[in-house]
DNA sequence: TCTGGGGTCCTAGGACCC
DNA sequence: TCTGGGGTCCTAGGACCC
């Protein structure tokens, strides 16, 4: 007996969970997004997918092909509570869970022929269950592999079922064609296109050799297994946070340091106090600018000590803006925080002075009572401390 | 069609070290 | 004088996904 996978996908997930908040919603086009310029649609309903929208068009867009579409603001928090009503009842189903997203998520249910023989009436029980419990549909692909699983879930939607017996993998892919193959996007896909490949029967046509030269080693060797139907191994990874970002999108743009620091400022706080809640440290901090042409630079800095505090954040971010930024109109303004590892696991006493502590001391208190709903000063505070520090440290 | 926000991984070049 | 080779860390940019 081989592996089995199957890939279990929410259909039109924040749509779906609306229109079962807004039973008024129903069979109308839905659109999650804000209206306005520089907002695009997260997701929508299939009523509105007949229209043309789909998930990150430009909401005036979206608007224009289909104008009485009804547009919500999206509720994370919503979603994500049912999302997890919905991943429970998937990881109950088997042990092999794999959460992959907000609405995806992968079973192992090899081995389990004695608990479930027909792993499809096995997936069909599971689609019964989740709708019963919470009302939305599901569309699953079931094969040999998560690599084809995964695609054999789009395959048909909502509501689907597709299985890909094993040995039927190459077929599949073919039926499935090389533009909405996972991992290819627009700018492979054209790639292609120039080198003459058009489908999956031509890629499968060119050599390991002829595609690593083309492609490069890494794209070259999963361009040569997928057209083979053979899971290039990419859904294995263990997920373990590596950065935390944010950003923003103005309209219009914005100009000058003042307005740009205080934004800085803000986030700068927002990414440090997600890393302190994870008990998170990172290593590394940087800007993401978009000027109002869209050219988009980061820029980032490692210093020689992990930083501690959003006040170190701060520095390097607003050092970083004074460096590089040289006026104009900038169109989205970002923060973020990589090379990030387990707080607990450092011994922190060999690299932080006293001082360092009782900052990150100081905003872990902040946190905890923003964590209990007082509003605090913590702007007020740790613009304080912003301006303070780095007169403090030369 | 005037292009969000939150992520991951890859590449290429330079610095630095042995 | 005409300049190794490998490993690792860092930066900047890009592709892709949900």
């Amino acid at each position: 007996m081989g592996t089995v996978f199957f890939h279990i996908d929410l259909d039109a997930f924040f749509a779906s969970v609306e229109v079962l908040d807004h039973p008024e919603y129903r069979g109308k086009p839905l659109i999650i997004g804000t209206p306005g310029p520089r907002h695009v649609a997260s997701t929508c309903s299939y009523e509105a997918r007949k229209y043309g929208v789909h998930s990150a068009m430009p909401m005036t867009t979206a608007l224009r092909l289909c104008p009485e579409a009804v547009c919500v603001r999206g509720r994370m928090e919503r979603y994500a509570e049912k999302s997890r009503e919905v991943m429970g009842i998937i990881s109950s189903f088997a042990p092999g869970f794999q959460q992959i997203s907000v609405d995806e998520a992968f079973l192992d249910l090899t081995g389990m022929e004695r608990i479930y023989p027909l792993p499809g009436r096995a997936a069909k029980e599971l689609k019964r269950t989740i709708l019963e419990e919470t009302g939305l549909t599901v569309s699953i692909g079931v094969a040999a592999s998560r690599f084809i699983a995964k695609l054999a879930s789009d395959y048909r939607k909502p509501d689907g079922l597709t299985i890909v017996p094993a040995g039927k993998e190459e077929a599949f892919v073919d039926a499935v064609g090389l533009k909405k193959l996972w991992g290819i996007g627009d700018s492979t896909y054209n790639n292609l296109l120039r080198h003459r490949i058009r489908s999956v029967q031509e890629l499968r046509v060119k050599s390991a050799e002829e595609l690593r030269h083309l492609f490069g080693k890494n794209s070259g060797e999963f361009l040569y297994s997928v057209a083979r139907g053979i899971d290039p191994g990419i859904f294995r990874g263990d997920s373990k946070s590596r950065s935390i970002s944010t950003e923003k999108t103005f309209y219009p743009d914005i100009y000058g340091y003042d307005a740009l620091d205080t934004y800085l400022l803000e986030m700068s706080q927002e990414v440090m106090f997600r890393a302190l809640e994870e008990r998170k440290v990172p290593r590394t901090a940087g800007i993401k600018l978009r000027y109002g042409d869209f050219s988009t630079l980061t820029l980032q800095t490692t210093p020689n000590k992990p930083i501690y505090s959003s006040s170190d954040v701060f520095q390097i971010t607003s050092g970083l803006l004074r460096e590089k930024y040289s006026g104009g109109g900038v169109r989205l303004l970002g923060v973020f925080i990589s090379g990030i590892y387990d707080g607990d696991d450092v011994e922190q006493p060999d690299f932080f002075s006293g001082k360092e502590e009782k900052e990150r001391k100081l905003e872990k208190t902040i946190l905890t009572l923003a964590q209990r709903g007082s509003r605090v000063t913590k702007a007020r505070t740790l613009r304080r401390e912003g301006q303070v520090l780095p007169e403090k440290r030369r």
